[in-house]
DNA sequence: GCGACAG
DNA sequence: ATCTTGTCGC
């Protein structure tokens, strides 16, 4: 699929800042009208040494629970990491990586959604370029007030809170594990994401298709290939 | 000034 | 994210 809306690098935090200011006003929220199928999880690796970023996108089956395909791509990488703008790093090798893959219901991926400064994470920002349903999925926390915090249970273990507002929530699917972070990306709503999030998971502390993502993209990065 | 800080 | 050894838990 074609992105949308045109991205180009900010040339300084400045101006990053000023771009996510602006599409931030895009962002919508509101329930998933009909259940996903096709879904496709997004994780991105670094080989630091080399300069490069590695991504890969796990096409996944929401009825069968089990992968239909499973692209990458690399790019050299363009931008550092600066905390709040990960999007303008991550998102020149997603857009190279989008560009294999059509028909997709839902993005699941690697960051915050709507839990971010200015409101709109890395989810958001992918949902926001492709007009596609996106929901944040973060192993640590950037930004929120958590609430309702029940470190002693599984599944939905507690709120998170920002601008006082109910914005997502700590999820736990595997014992001894830390929770992630789970927020609302982009056409899609908290309770919704409710709903569907834990048909995502088997035996990890990830959702199944972004753990499958997360390894196949080490993978491919140890060795060296494109 | 101090603490926090997605990947 | 990456680096990096042994080590605790399932």
């Amino acid at each position: 699929m074609k992105n949308k809306i045109l991205f180009n690098l900010p040339k300084n935090i400045k101006e990053g800042i000023n771009i996510q200011n602006n599409l931030s006003h895009k962002v919508r929220l509101f329930p998933l009208k009909k259940d996903p199928e096709n879904v496709l999880a997004i994780d991105c690796s670094y080989d630091k040494k080399e300069g490069i970023t590695f991504v890969v996108g796990v096409k996944w089956s929401y009825s069968e629970r089990k992968p239909i395909e499973i692209i990458h791509t690399s790019i050299k990488t363009s931008f550092p990491y600066i905390t709040g703008l990960l999007s303008f790093r991550e998102l020149p090798p997603i857009i190279r990586l989008l560009e294999k893959v059509n028909k997709i219901d839902l993005l699941l991926i690697d960051g915050q959604g709507i839990l971010h400064p200015r409101g709109i994470g890395l989810a958001s920002h992918v949902g926001i370029l492709y007009d596609r349903p996106s929901i944040g999925v973060a192993k640590s926390r950037l930004t929120g007030d958590i609430k309702h915090f029940d470190p002693r249970s599984k599944g939905f273990i507690g709120d998170i809170y920002l601008h006082n507002k109910r914005s997502g929530f700590l999820y736990v699917n595997k014992e001894n594990t830390k929770p992630l972070y789970i927020s609302p990306g982009h056409l899609i709503d908290v309770n919704s994401i409710e709903r569907i999030l834990p048909r995502f998971f088997k035996d990890h502390r990830l959702p199944e298709p972004l753990f499958i993502a997360d390894k196949v993209s080490k993978k491919i990065k140890n060795e060296k290939n494109t």
